[in-house]
DNA sequence: TGCATAATAGTACGAGCGTTCGCTTCAGTT
DNA sequence: AACTGAAGCGAACGCTCGTACTATTATGCA
């Protein structure tokens, strides 16, 4: 029924490490679509054909349960995101590399739900380990993506005067208005708008003054910034 | 306890519509807290000194509860926000009051939260009259916002390509961005970024060609778009 | 003042929640 | 063959939820 995790040789792990991994799978994927808070130990059984003492059995508390689906969430994410684009060259490559390999992960996940923004809307007032977690995480997010920023403008590629942060902002803005309009609005063609927006960005804060910065960078795929 | 709503004569109302009023008061400050999902009738009894069911009493269902809470939260931001607005020139001075008094009353929801956003959030994957309720509303407000970027480039204040969706979608964007950062990370600085964000925006997108946009416009508070 | 009715309280019910507990099943070891 | 420990089941508990009923109190009008 659920997938077999992948990541972990299931030879080397007893039954019920397998069936551990197996619910925690299908946690991520109700939690994806109703948020952690709307996960429920009760459904997640009758998912798992299993009786609900069976699945909460593997987990101390439902607490636990949400804090270890959030984890998971959490290494799928590095997995598909951070990891590969720090493969990129440093500064610009790789901040395009994240931003469109996380573009490209919300779009899937129009479709079930992104986790870190649903978490974000429910934990946002309601404290405990969860909101931790929850919070840790996407401040390691923001945190790598800074970093990236940072050493673009080091390197030249973003004007010496820019403000990591804002970029940072600016870019999460865009995937936040992604998320909102694809999945809550229904609203065809925002992939595309999350892209102009970005390349919007680069083009206001690329360095057009050093030679440095001449590793062609990003095409304008449309006419803006065409200012004085 | 609850605060009597200002906006209708009090000597007209019977006891009845009065106490409703006061509830529904009421059950708007908890709902920005914990979201319309966490809004419980019991609560709200205990904090209007109530018995349960006299409270439940006023409204049919929880449900209908619910979209009462949400209309008179459309109705403050039409009062705050839209209006407002209304009366500015046509134009970007309409759109500037537009964000601007959506920033303000953001930044006052920072304590309490923002409906709208929490709202996208609990029902993008739940259907039902609320989940209606709440898109119309958030489509209804885009389409304002649509509509004044639109009037913005007819008088020449953006230039004749701009794609009035584009800029909905990213005004939409630094909002989010906002909301997330203040609220949830509570990251300070967000709410000058979500301003940098928008001037942005608006000299990405501003007719420098046109005499018709002479009229002042912007000050660019930051140095940006320096591109060719 | 008296009365119709609006407004609220009180009580109960069924469903669903997380959690606990005792029991059964069964693979692996000795 | 006997034992052990892991794995899972089923029933039940205590709680909270929305809701339905009935009784009681308060209000406004003749």
């Amino acid at each position: 029924m659920a997938s077999i995790p992948t990541d972990s040789l299931q030879k080397f792990m007893r039954k019920g490490e397998l069936t551990r991994a197996a619910i925690l799978d299908v946690a991520l994927d109700l939690s994806s679509r109703d948020g952690l808070e709307g996960l429920t130990i009760g459904l997640l059984a009758d998912r798992m054909n299993m009786s609900k003492s069976g699945v909460f059995a593997h987990f101390g508390s439902r607490e636990d349960l949400q804090i270890e689906v959030l984890k998971l969430y959490h290494h799928h994410f590095e997995q598909e995101v951070f990891y590969p684009s720090m493969r990129e060259a440093r500064g610009l490559p790789r901040l395009q590399s994240m931003y469109s390999r996380w573009i490209r992960r919300v779009s899937v996940e129009i479709a079930s739900g992104c986790i870190y923004i649903s978490g974000a809307a429910e934990y946002d007032d309601r404290p405990g380990a969860i909101r931790e977690e929850l919070v840790g995480m996407v401040l390691a997010w923001q945190d790598a993506l800074y970093r990236c920023v940072k050493q673009a403008i080091e390197m030249g590629h973003l004007r010496a005067d820019t403000e990591p942060q804002q970029i940072v902002y600016e870019m999460y803005g865009l995937i936040l208005a992604l998320h909102h309009d694809a999945r809550f609005i229904k609203r065809p063609g925002s992939i595309e708008r999350a892209n102009i927006g970005f390349d919007r960005l680069l083009v206001s804060y690329q360095n057009t003054l050093s030679g440095l910065s001449a590793q062609s960078a990003i095409p304008p795929k449309n006419p803006q910034s065409a200012g004085k």
